[in-house]
DNA sequence: GCCGGGTTTCAATGTTCGTTGAACGGGAAC
DNA sequence: GTTCCCGTTCAACGAACATTGAAACCCGGC
């Protein structure tokens, strides 16, 4: 083949080739943030993709079995990630991913890490009571040792409600967005 | 034993049974956010108790060998999260944690989840210069997908320097803070 | 230099997690 | 009702990870 003449065969396939790139960038991503990999590697293909994507054209491009293909995207669905959409003249489901990307950090960031800190934060205080009657004790080294105990849980209580705060910040600059990007630089803007 | 006469060595086993669901509670918030849980049942444990421990003590209270805690140890000292601290008269070693909480946070949140934004920034930006090149394709569906791909990819591009501007802001108010967590209120304070 | 308590390292083990491939189920077309 | 094509589920495998126990190591005292 010559240099010049119709470059689109290299160039085409250099798309594909920069979609996994990006695939497993996102899907590193998604792996620090404590899901699987897989869930960024799908969802970023099909976010590069201009029309939605069937199944077997998805584990081609992934590498991965139709099994795992199809349990990640019960998952992105579950997320509300992506969808599916039906195109006419194929019994294939058809999927496509939400693109709106600061929404889907938001839900996330509301219902998995809030109630991983809510419960974080009830645990502490359930020992807080337990510990405020333990500073009533006859001994005075039990009783030191539990003042000392509630001011340190105090202080983690605190801080977990200061990253609930956070989240609930960062959460509710979702809704009011007009863009994806919007959201996050007006929080940044208050500076 | 009487009901009434001397609690102390109740309640004190009490202290101690809160100590480890606390323990436990700070270790699954580590576990999430992708450490492994020991390291926040350790920290835990030292950052309620009023004085150093060493390292048999933790052992026993967290029931985990000594191998184990020596290698936990290890990885929070390298965090700048727990420090050993000289005692007189005992050869041991003891350790106690580092207190400002926020403190801890911020670090994690520039050395690791920045550099790992970082990384997919740095993906992604790969991805657009081999993508930008492709737009100039004779192939008009190559050139169309192309310049698809490339709107897209801004778009991931752009979130990721918005999060890590919100990292940096994050930071940079645990630098200013008098109090653990001043920083976090203050940022909220803004809203 | 040698002994002994204290700490670290590491091979071996148990456990958890991701992935596959094949069996199952459901629904459209005939 | 039967066939065929997809999609989902799941048992089984393998890789990755956490944890142990014991051996190696370090260092202060003798």
């Amino acid at each position: 083949m010559t240099a010049t003449a119709s470059r689109s065969p290299a160039t085409s396939h250099a798309l594909t080739r920069a979609d996994l790139a990006v695939a497993d960038g996102v899907g590193a991503l998604m792996e620090l943030w404590g899901f699987r990999r897989q869930l960024g590697r799908v969802w970023a293909v099909l976010f590069l993709s201009e029309r939605p994507l069937a199944a077997p054209e998805l584990c081609d491009r992934l590498h991965i079995s139709t099994g795992l293909l199809s349990m990640s995207l019960a998952e992105l669905r579950h997320w509300g990630v992506v969808r599916t959409v039906p195109i006419a003249g194929d019994r294939k489901e058809h999927f496509e991913a939400e693109t709106n990307v600061w929404k889907l950090v938001a839900k996330v960031l509301r219902e998995r890490e809030k109630r991983a800190v809510e419960e974080a934060l009830a645990t502490f205080e359930r020992a807080l009571q337990e510990l405020r009657a333990a500073t009533a004790d006859v001994d005075p080294a039990v009783k030191a040792a539990a003042r000392f105990k509630v001011r340190r849980l105090e202080q983690l209580a605190d801080l977990s409600r200061a990253a609930l705060n956070v989240l609930k910040l960062l959460v509710d600059s979702a809704r009011v967005d007009a863009g994806p990007l919007k959201a996050l630089s007006d929080v940044l803007g208050r500076r």
